[in-house]
DNA sequence: CTATTTGCAAATAATTTGCAGTGCG
DNA sequence: CGCACTGCAAATTATTTGCAAATAG
């Protein structure tokens, strides 16, 4: 799923100026991998950016993808996912966020919700330490998936409670 | 962080009926991977179970742990949490529960709210297909972390928004 | 007894690192 | 023009798998 053009370009804005500030330099790579994480609202793996990448720079090598992404991540432009079946994965929603998450193919989208946003932390959890930021997590079937599996049969072992992923690779 | 004594035992009572009732053995290694798991209210991942159990079960292989655990998972007796800094850590509270993270070492704590566990899913969610559960994560620094950091300086590169661990091994 | 389970060692997958050449500022 | 950046290949880390020997029920 594609983001937005405008959207797209202030991403893109801002990568420059963080680029520049920082005193990192702009190159041909960095700037297309930026673009492949913040072009799309899915979360891609390295593997996944690279792939995209190689279509306009065909000589990146996936070393490179990797460290411009935790050096995007470093700049503050891009977030991390925990891994969701093998490889972590990046998101460029610089936006307060949350993740709804497929349990079964790992599908990830973002929704905003100011009454999460605003969750009551309770008083307890100041015990553990400071809190910088709180996420919500929904874990779910997704609308493919469901479809996928109706087909097959009825639930089956599914509804383990919050487990992530075990997928087959 | 120790589970207390009657906590435990609910727990290991659970273990053994879950097993009997699914036909999986009951093997020496698998009862102390269970109780290793079982036993603290941190989420230690394969290699610090492994350890653990070494100390009561010298010839358990890292493997058996692996696939223990894994089976354990597809009982519904633990769930996981994406990898904090390389490996799977995995998680025997069988209540719902929410999760606070220091963001410098990797600590985990449960925490349990009612007002959190009611959280209202917006409902623009449902589009993206069937809810299952939902999770809070609230990352902050841990009380040790914020003293260690302290000790240093003030402030460094920390607060960047809602990252993950980027550790260094 | 006998199907499961285990331990070992070797295989895979994801990610990182050292180094020599290349290109941005 | 120099130092940060890149590509390559080799190294590491986490996890999985095939197989013969061990063992729970």
């Amino acid at each position: 799923m594609k983001v937005e053009e405008s959207e797209l370009n202030g991403r893109l804005e801002r990568f420059r100026d963080t680029c520049r500030k920082a005193g990192v330099k702009l190159t041909q790579q960095r700037l297309e991998i930026f673009r492949e994480v913040a072009s799309t609202l899915d979360h891609p793996d390295a593997e996944e950016v690279y792939r995209g990448v190689r279509d306009r720079v065909p000589t990146v090598s996936l070393d490179t993808v990797y460290r411009t992404l935790w050096m995007l991540h470093d700049l503050g432009l891009v977030s991390t996912l925990g891994p969701r079946g093998g490889s972590m994965r990046f998101d460029a929603n610089g936006n307060p966020h949350h993740h709804y998450v497929c349990v079964l193919c790992g599908l990830v989208r973002d929704f905003e919700s100011p009454a999460l946003s605003d969750l009551e932390i309770p008083r307890g959890v100041g015990a553990f330490g400071s809190v910088l930021a709180a996420r919500v997590e929904v874990r779910g079937l997704c609308r493919k998936c469901a479809k996928t599996r109706s087909a097959g049969r009825g639930s089956e072992s599914l509804i383990r409670p919050a487990s992530p992923i075990r997928d087959s690779r």
